[in-house]
DNA sequence: AACTCATGCAACCGCTCACGT
DNA sequence: TACGTGAGCGGTTGCATGAGT
């Protein structure tokens, strides 16, 4: 209230005797007199109803909460109409809690009973004429809706009650009328009631004196971020009143619709169930606090709408209406209403996490288990951090990202990690001080781990990253955090033995047993020097781009996607088909690479392949492939295009674990190929795995490669050998290449490649999957097979990115033209600039 | 003020794994 | 060992929201 003024009624009341003013309290606080809670007994039934309260324990908490809900919304108002009880003052409160109540049961029944009580009041207390002249310069007027908590105010204070008292007495009335309540609804008999009663009583002292002598504050809430601070404040016992001037305002006119499309946030907080009144006292008292109370008005409002939409199910109008139940429903899909978020609650509870599946049969909540684990999980645990994340939490995830790729779920445990000090945290007023012991989760390792986040959430965030920064055109990892992920793939690779960074993650000490051969592919160098980051590959880690990409790749040409683990199953088979059997020419005999692999893997590295194949085994005569040998990137197969197209891959990139041995080994003995899913690229083949069907779909790696493969293909066709079979004239490196650390340019070209292309992909991905392509003459030259330390194979990188920076890298053209590329792989010859001319749309010879 | 569009989030779906019988 | 069930994970989708026009 601004400006506290003297009582106005104290002068013109009759004095009251100290007598009489205490039998006008105790007449005040009879239940003869209208207070509010009969309208609806603060949703006790519908709480009943609903099995929110099954005993009178249940009944003792949910009266803690009305009363908490009654302390923090409603005394206000009686304080600052008891302290000022003049007109202006009562009209100015009346309104504004008007604009505060934005449950319609609950608006109504406050004006209901409000006006019925100024009615008898201003009968009754005849000493007052205020009363009766307030009263009657209202009534009609349209100004004062005759809400029940000013109008007790107004009344108090004109009885002389000292504003203490009159909100005791408010808090006194309102617990009175839910004992009311649970007696008239049998949850207890009179003397338990009685009973119980006297013991909340100290509670309920307790919280009129946290709440009492408050004055609501006005807070315009614009938009939800305002929302967010104001549910704050009331968290943190600033603000006590919602108040939204436009609604208000809109009010006033007497509109039924907001002025402004930008006060929907605002004017639909009118939830109008009658389950709703159990929600919000239910929710805000419990242990999420008043922020919740909040998020109960807007799922409240959410809950009207969706009650629109999803009429079609009869489990949620049961379960919104608070109406029980009988026979059988369906199960509730869509968006959760906050009722259900309380009996959600209310059954884990009781009855703990787990064993989702029978939440529908003990409480009457109809939603499938998955469902309820899922709301649970990422929106109703305690234990959740809310908000966006802090610039801490996101250099976390892309850390984490960078190590360990798309695995959300123990990316979050990891940044739950991330809370930096515990006895300041405060989630759902719970102190986390106070709960890390039980909350703490031991992870497998033993590790404690604080699942502040959800990997929902993560998954959510990084996704969003990767189109910001797509569309930005920036890198998805930071450099530092390449240049680390190198490190601690370099340091793995010096232990000389089976890495074990990361424990817990299967997919990635299989992926970092398996150790490249260094092999140098100079030409390669090109596609992987030249681009510092893959924005191509947006769940690219950058450990694996490293280890793949800078660590191996550059050196060997053995380029992974590192998309999905089974995405990268398939694609990375797809990288190394599309050649015939009859490599020959130029190219070096598959057996001798092999040889070399054979050697590289079971001798420098001490353990033969971890996956269940031999490497020796393979049948070479049947696969005349190298496996992960540019000799197939580079299509240099142009002189034996009639052989069927043999699938046969390294496991260079390793499936998840959900690859059983018995799978890899049979992928890696290139089994027979399977009927192309390809449509487009026979040579394009998929092992036979589930996964690899299951991809089948990706929008983003196989579609993309064979719109690519085939405009080029096409293209080249055309262009260039009119007679020659697609197999010769262009071989697919696949996505393999952009899980190079190095390819941002080509990712970058992505976005501005070729609109002319029906794929938009065109020059990026020709550039970055096909650009090995060469005559035969200088295969020898582009294979060029020799370890090397990955150092030296990493300087390029390095290198290339100081000519990228003075590059215009979002053109390949431009950067075809610069001067380190034509001095350093120019000449190489490993380069087919006709095939990336002709998606350029240039006109190379 | 109305409309469109991009964005972010919540929820769902499909799949796999773990575990018990 | 096979099967069923519960639980978890990762990808996708639909919708609300806010910004821009």
């Amino acid at each position: 209230m601004e400006g506290k003024k003297e009582i106005d009624g104290a002068k013109e009341k009759p004095a009251s005797t100290s007598f009489s003013l205490h039998w006008s309290q105790w007449q005040l606080i009879d239940s003869i007199l209208p207070t509010g809670g009969f309208a609806h007994s603060f949703g006790i039934e519908a709480a009943i109803q609903a099995r929110v309260i099954l005993n009178p324990e249940d009944f003792q908490t949910y009266v803690i909460h009305v009363l908490e809900n009654t302390g923090s919304l409603l005394l206000p108002y009686v304080y600052s109409a008891a302290m000022c009880p003049d007109l202006d003052n009562w009209r100015k409160l009346d309104r504004m809690l008007d604009a505060t109540l934005t449950n319609e049961v609950s608006r109504k029944a406050s004006v209901s009973q409000g006006s019925a009580l100024m009615r008898v009041a201003a009968a009754v207390f005849t000493e007052i004429p205020s009363l009766k002249i307030m009263r009657e310069m209202s009534l009609g007027s349209g100004i004062v809706a005759f809400h029940h908590a000013p109008v007790f105010g107004i009344v108090c204070g004109l009885l002389g009650m000292d504003s203490e008292t009159s909100q005791r007495a408010y808090m006194f009335i309102t617990m009175r009328d839910a004992f009311s309540a649970a007696t008239r609804l049998n949850l207890v008999g009179p003397l338990g009631a009685a009973v119980l009663q006297h013991q909340v009583s100290i509670a309920a002292e307790t919280m009129l004196k946290r709440w009492m002598n408050r004055e609501h504050t006005h807070f315009h809430i614009k938009n939800r971020n305002r929302l967010v601070t104001y549910c704050e404040l009331v968290k943190n016992s600033v603000a006590f009143c919602f108040c939204p001037k436009r609604l208000l305002k809109y009010k006033e006119n007497g509109k039924n619709q907001p002025e402004d499309s930008k006060e929907a946030v605002e004017t639909t907080f009118r939830p109008c169930h009658p389950l709703l009144p159990l929600v919000h006292s239910f929710l805000v008292a419990t242990a999420r606090g008043h922020i919740h109370e909040m998020s109960s008005m807007m799922k409240g409002t959410e809950d009207n709408k969706r009650s629109k939409g999803h009429q079609d199910s009869p489990a949620a109008d049961e379960v919104n209406g608070g109406g029980m139940v009988g026979g059988i429903t369906p199960l509730k899909k869509g968006p959760w209403t906050s009722a259900e978020d309380a009996i959600l609650i209310d059954y884990v509870k009781k009855h703990g996490e787990g064993n989702w599946n029978s939440v529908q049969k003990h409480s009457g909540l109809f939603r499938c288990g998955k469902s309820c684990r899922l709301r649970w999980a990422n929106h109703l645990r305690p234990d959740l951090k809310k908000g966006s994340f802090t610039p801490e939490e996101e250099n976390r995830i892309i850390e984490l990202h960078a190590n360990m790729g798309n695995k959300w779920a123990r990316m979050a445990a990891e940044v739950g990690n991330l809370i930096p000090d515990l006895k300041c945290v405060r989630i759902h007023n719970v102190v986390w001080e106070e709960e890390i012991g039980r909350r703490g989760e031991i992870g497998s390792s033993g590790e404690q781990k604080l699942p502040g986040r959800t990997d929902n959430e993560i998954k959510n965030y990084w996704n969003t990253r990767t189109k910001r920064l797509q569309r930005a055109g920036l890198p998805l990892y930071p450099p530092e955090v390449c240049l680390r992920a190198y490190k601690m793939n370099k340091d793995g690779q010096n232990m000389g033995k089976l890495q074990t960074g990361d424990a817990h993650d299967p997919d990635m000490m299989l992926t970092d047993h398996f150790k490249i051969p260094e092999v140098e592919f100079k030409t390669l160098a090109l596609n992987q020097g030249v681009l510092p980051y893959s924005m191509g590959l947006f769940d690219a880690s950058a450990s694996s781009m490293l280890k793949q990409g800078v660590g191996s790749s550059y050196g060997q040409g053995l380029v992974f996607p590192t998309i999905h683990p089974a995405k990268r199953f398939r694609e990375s088979q797809t990288i190394f088909t599309g050649l015939d059997g009859s490599v020959s020419g130029g190219i070096p005999e598959f057996d001798q690479l092999t040889d070399y692999h054979r050697g590289k893997i079971t001798g420098d590295f001490g353990f033969s392949s971890p996956y269940g194949f031999d490497l020796s085994n393979y049948d070479q005569s049947s696969c005349g492939v190298l496996p992960g040998s540019h000799a197939i990137l580079n299509g240099n197969s142009s002189s034996s295009s009639s052989s069927e197209p043999i699938y046969r891959a390294t496991k260079l990139e390793l499936p998840s674990l959900q690859y059983s041995e018995t799978q890899q080994d049979s992928w890696g003995t290139a089994a027979s190929p399977l009927p192309s899913l390809e449509s487009v690229d026979t040579f394009i083949q998929s092992p036979p795995t589930k996964e690899a069907k299951s991809d089948g779909q990706s929008p983003r790696s196989s579609g993309l490669l064979e719109a690519v493969l085939y405009e080029s293909r096409t293209l080249k066709h055309y262009k260039k050998c009119p007679g020659h079979q697609t197999s010769d004239a262009f071989v697919p490196i696949g996505c393999g290449v952009h899980s190079s650390p190095l390819n941002a340019c080509a990712a970058e070209w992505e976005l501005h490649a070729d609109l002319n292309s029906p794929s938009g992909h065109s020059a990026s991905s020709l550039f970055s999957e096909c650009t090995p392509i060469s005559g035969s003459s200088s295969d020898e030259q582009a294979y060029n097979v020799k370890p090397e330390p990955i150092e030296q194979v990493f300087l390029p990188y390095v290198e290339a990115r100081e000519v990228l920076n003075q590059t215009d890298c979002n053109r390949p053209d431009a950067l075809l033209g610069s001067t380190w590329f034509s001095n350093k792989y120019h000449n190489d010859q490993f380069f087919q600039t006709d095939d990336v001319a002709a998606l350029l749309g240039g006109d190379q010879p």
